[in-house]
DNA sequence: ATATTTATGTTGCACTGCAACAAGAACCGC
DNA sequence: GCGGTTCTTGTTGCAGTGCAACATAAATAT
């Protein structure tokens, strides 16, 4: 179980990634939704690292003959996270691919290794219960919770 | 207990910031740290808003004959963090005073209000233990957990 | 009093994130 | 197919974030 959560570092990069790219597209396709060139790229090249890119790391890795500038990523970022293929992680300014395909307002709490930057996400049906309990004692109405946790992850503890 | 959690518009500010610049000078003197004139004077900033407050809204904030440069924010930010003053509310890249003394690594919950703006800090006690679990499930141990809620608080629902 | 630590000032820069407008590409109805 | 609408991308520009690196000043320690 432990070792579902974060991905082997030498687990099948190839596989996981096209399985996720697999689903965006049938997502978008369900959805009438264009899942574009550059918007695919984006989400490649965040699904090859498994680590939270910022911007210009994303630029880094699609940039060809052309470079694409910050804001054509950004907007390749909005329609990505507003249709829940990538997440943003607020604490490193960065983004991550999702590859749980979780429902919309799934409740996630995002594990993020100090030592190697993987990024797990752990189901948060439990703790969910809690934040709920939590934010309607202060008369909260909640809407979109984020859950970060910094630490060290099950891969680099055995080492 | 609704009204604890999220200061009254009305409440009175003056008080509730001399009593937690009191409880900041408890706090330097005890561990032998200096709480400077900067310092103080960010702390203050924060205190009187109850909002999150971006580095360069600080520095308007604080701005009199001469203006800081962002780096003495970030650095009196930094030192006000490091003693519990002060958190970084990452989704917003801003900062808020702690009102709440709480011990070092006591799980905070973030309940941020998207109409005015204002942040109240729920006791995460029950998620604590949620978020325990769920993090070791992953094998990973964790360090600070980081949670922040959007919503609506109570003082803007009533309208 | 001098050395050491600690804090602040100064300069500079890379990165974040987006607004506003222009241009192009895909889709729709006729 | 054609023109119009909508969606997407390109271009320019800018405010804000966050900090590195070095210089200077202030406080503490010896």
């Amino acid at each position: 179980m432990a070792r579902a959560i974060f991905p082997a570092p030498d687990h099948d990069h190839e596989r996981c990634a096209s399985t996720a790219i697999a689903h965006a597209e049938a997502q978008c396709a369900a959805r009438a939704q264009r899942l574009t060139p550059i918007r695919r790229q984006v989400l490649e090249a965040l699904l090859a690292s498994h680590k939270p890119l910022g911007a210009y790391e994303i630029i880094e890795r699609i940039a060809g003959d052309t470079r694409p500038a910050p804001i054509t990523i950004y907007r390749a970022l909005d329609f990505l996270r507003d249709n829940g293929f990538v997440h943003r992680i607020a604490s490193r300014n960065a983004f991550v691919a999702c590859v749980h395909n979780h429902a919309d307002d799934d409740l996630v709490v995002f594990l993020i290794c100090e030592r190697c930057g993987a990024v797990g996400e752990a189901p948060g049906a439990g703790v969910a219960e809690a934040l709920k309990a939590s934010s309607r004692t202060a008369g909260f109405s909640a809407k979109s919770p984020l859950i970060e946790i910094a630490g060290i992850c099950s891969h680099c503890r055995e080492r």
